[in-house]
DNA sequence: ATTTTCAAT
């Protein structure tokens, strides 16, 4: 059983590397996913798995989340007796990479139709988000739109996941800038997602005075 | 100052 779960744990190189929240993220060839997944099926029976994921053979590492999302939420699709949805869930997940246009429009679409499904996105770093009228950064906005919370990692989250993913005999250190580029990330994000339709722009010409 | 990005070779 301690075998089992080891093997399921996050080698620490591997968790560094690929975690770094740099700048220029240099080589980072692979996506990592470490998910917490809740179960409330009564009022008050709460059940708990995680685990991690990476991307394989081209497949980018959310879709793959995805495939595997009926074997780890049983009776999420599916209705009860009555017509009633009978499961809920909720997952938290904390990926290297926020996910690109693709998979974000993907991840929309399922959540549309599985309201009995809330999900909590941690970000390492912003993939391909540096212009203003990425598809990336559409497919983020899409996400916030049905409900989706979308943060960029910070120490704590970083923290979380040596305690709860990682195969780790020490403590967690965070390395250089940690915090630096997190803030900085962080801010990037908030202005990715900032409603900017007409409205809110009358709203902030008129705060301005203008 | 500038650099990268869920590879492809």
């Amino acid at each position: 059983m301690i075998a089992k779960l080891d093997s399921m744990l996050l080698p620490r190189k591997k968790f560094l590397y690929h975690y770094k929240n740099v700048r220029w993220a240099r080589g980072r060839h692979e996506t990592y996913l470490c998910f917490v997944v809740k179960r409330r099926v009564g009022p008050d029976s709460l059940s708990f798995d995680f685990g991690h994921l990476r991307n394989r053979n081209g497949c980018h590492v959310e879709l793959l989340f995805l495939r595997h999302l009926s074997t780890l939420c049983p009776g999420l699709s599916g209705y009860g007796f009555h017509g009633e949805r009978r499961v809920s869930y909720s997952i938290t997940w904390f990926c290297s990479w926020s996910p690109c246009a693709n998979c974000s429009s993907r991840l929309v679409q399922f959540l549309k139709q599985t309201p009995n499904l809330r999900l909590r996105i941690f970000v390492s770093r912003l993939y391909f988000c540096d212009m203003e009228d990425s598809r990336e950064r559409e497919g983020l906005r899409l996400l916030k739109k049905v409900g989706v919370h979308i943060t960029v990692m910070s120490y704590k989250d970083f923290f979380y996941c040596w305690q709860t993913f990682v195969a780790q005999q020490s403590k967690f250190k965070a390395w250089e800038d940690l915090h630096r580029n997190s803030v900085r990330l962080a801010r990037k994000l908030n202005r990715i997602l900032q409603p900017c339709d007409t409205e809110d722009l009358r709203d902030a010409f008129k705060l301005l005075g203008l």
